[in-house]
DNA sequence: GATGAATGAGCATTCATTCAT
DNA sequence: TATGAATGAATGCTCATTCAT
């Protein structure tokens, strides 16, 4: 039976093999001994923990997600503009994929995997999750900095899926580049993609160093179908 | 071996049966026997066709990804601008997932797990595959549409990711919203965020209907902030 | 269902093919896909000509020991003095083995395991050919050549097992000796040891008790019975 | 691997059920289970001890044939003449043979298949037996008991060969009569047939040619090496 | 007769889980 | 609590045999 209680050292460090042996192998390759190897401790003993192979799985998920959650939500203040809150989202998501690269790795593979293993229980946190981005992108939308006429719920969709594909590129590449400045670019995407007016789709002061901005003052004009009508229609998940 | 001669239709029957079955239950937790019962044929039989299970999963991967990449690779003619041929491709990935949803739930899935199954495999056809959008994005930097402070690379993996996403989440739910509106409303954000004049940037004449494309022109003037500093240093992979 | 007179010749081809396959690889861990590829048939034709694995095994000792019994049974003239006849034996069972040592290999090896596998179907043949040997020695000790304190059973089968460890050891061996003149050593041996004549011949001092290497021959006196009758009492099989 | 330490009895129960079954049903028939079952354990447990069926086989093989070897090592003290050792030698091999008749039956129907099977394995082992066989002829050889014109190898050989064959008859048979006082009947005759001073043992009249049982004196000049010294030269494996 | 694609029973092996110590 | 030997159900794969062509 799971213990939280006791030798919540064990616990942890049962869990954080796993991490990394799931990382390495994958959650069905990966054997309950390698787990069990890797915490030093014995085969059974991680039945003293957690129920199953895959309620270790789903421990280690609710946790992580937990910890990424509560990361999530302390973003700064609330008086922020959303694009600044948007950019504090992706830079600490980089920041935590670059820190817990074999976290990251697991959680991203098996989120798809899971699917399939424990929908229920992903289904819960990363909807949460989801639930971050899409609030951050409807105060954007409230405050007439973002278009109106997006689907916050498919925008977040898509901006999880661009953040996790290059989460996962990175973790998967040897070679080790700034994955940080790789979320900034796409983010300089999105925001611009997602501006309400042309000129303020920048990552205007967002990003280090000294940015003009004066091109895009010029463009406001346009986008008229946003006027006319949304261009794209809002699509539903 | 596989053999591909003998009786196509057999070897044929057996990959859709184990793509039915590896949508539903996993690669993982499907048995040979599974795909067998739903192929109507007998578990040997498929050995005669496939060396082994996993091999089973990458002839699957193998003959969709030709599929997908025929597919792309016709793309409107090479007259047609970037952001045109981009819809189109936006479109195609998600008619494809419209039309066939399992396999594109197996390939979505399998391609993360695929990191430790079969890296190699899927290493090949993926990277033809997002050199094709690398290619578009190029493209439409070379023509000037696109701003050419973004790294390409990033900017394909970040766009697949999120089309990705989309699309497994489309094939997860079961109320089936329109996907392709989804991947049009994406792409409108991501041509926003890619234009090099913002006021270029637009899907006008690009969604069915009467749009101006007269706009268009105006705005190639082009990278202005490109030239003034680098916004978001491209980002490599 | 097994045919003995349509083209004899693909019955045969089977056959040799048999012999070559299971000399190689052994009977169960060949298969009778590797016999039909070796035959250049279909591995259904094999089961035109044989009944089963087993059949093709049994049908292939069979006729082999048949030519065998046949060659041994024509040994020079019923005149001819016993140990003259014996010596035929082995020459041609020598020769036997250096002609087809393939097909030795298998009825040597395959004789032990049919213990197992089809006591029956090679008892009988096998049963004859220690008869062959057995005769021979039983009509050298009616002529009065051959001890008769001997078991011709006994001798018989020994001289078969002596003479079958070296065929075996023979064929086994890359380097090729020869075998025929190991076997006429191996003769030598034998019928100085069933010699009526040979006085000297005696188990003298082998028996528990003080011996001494050099009172060996005074010691005779020790083994009355060796003395006064058959040393060995003859035993049975 | 194998473990040695943890319940050594259950290695051993395991070891000792592997015989009984093997001997039954012939190895390859034999079914891990049959041998498990026959053990009292679950089939896993074997897999405890023993990384394949094969291994087992060799585990099996290797321990015997090493109790076998220390037995045949500690014959009687190096003061006694070879006769007398190799008396010891049959009888402990006898006496093995009456005593563990299932494992006797196993090893010699194995020393076979293992031609195909392990030969690396048992070759090493059986090797050594047979050193231990060649080297008491060749010390008989040196103390001049026994001739110099064989080779001792092949005498070796085809000793084991009778010896074997004595004991798998005897294995087979159900109805038991004393394979010890077989085996002594046989040693006899290789001691006669190998004395060096038995006069009367000769290869005479055994050549091609008219020869008659008298006339053996006379006949020798046909056979000059006969006469001259090593009748049957030695021949090698 | 000959073929060889198809069959499916059968087995070695694995590994999550248990439980006596 | 912790251990790790033992368990045995589960499964990928093989291959002798069949039979439609």
């Amino acid at each position: 039976m799971a213990q939280r209680n006791k030798a919540p050292d064990k616990r942890d460090r049962i869990l954080q093999a796993a991490v990394r042996v799931f990382a390495q192998k994958g959650f069905y390759v990966a054997r309950v001994a390698d787990v069990a190897r890797e915490a030093g401790v014995a085969d059974g003993t991680i039945y003293l923990y957690f129920e199953s192979k895959e309620a270790l799985l789903q421990g280690l998920f609710e946790e992580s997600m937990d910890r990424i959650l509560d990361m999530m939500r302390e973003l700064g203040g609330e008086g922020l503009p959303p694009a600044e809150r948007l950019l504090q989202f992706f830079e600490r998501y980089a920041q935590f994929t670059e820190e817990e690269p074999e976290l990251a790795e697991v959680l991203t593979v098996q989120l798809r995997e899971s699917g399939k293993l424990m929908k229920q229980i992903a289904t819960k946190r990363f909807g949460e999750f989801l639930h971050l981005l899409i609030g951050l992108i409807e105060d954007g939308q409230r405050t007439g900095a973002f278009r109106q006429d997006l689907s916050a719920r498919t925008v977040a969709r898509a901006m999880f899926g661009a953040l996790d594909e290059l989460s996962l590129s990175w973790v998967m590449s040897d070679a080790r580049w700034r994955l940080k400045d790789s979320c900034r670019e796409l983010l300089d995407v999105f925001l611009r993609g997602m501006s309400a007016s042309a000129e303020a789709a920048r990552l205007e002061g967002l990003t280090p160093g000294p940015v003009s901005d004066t091109s895009a003052r010029t463009v406001r004009a346009e986008r008229p179908q946003s006027a006319q009508g949304p261009t794209p229609a809002k699509t539903e998940h």
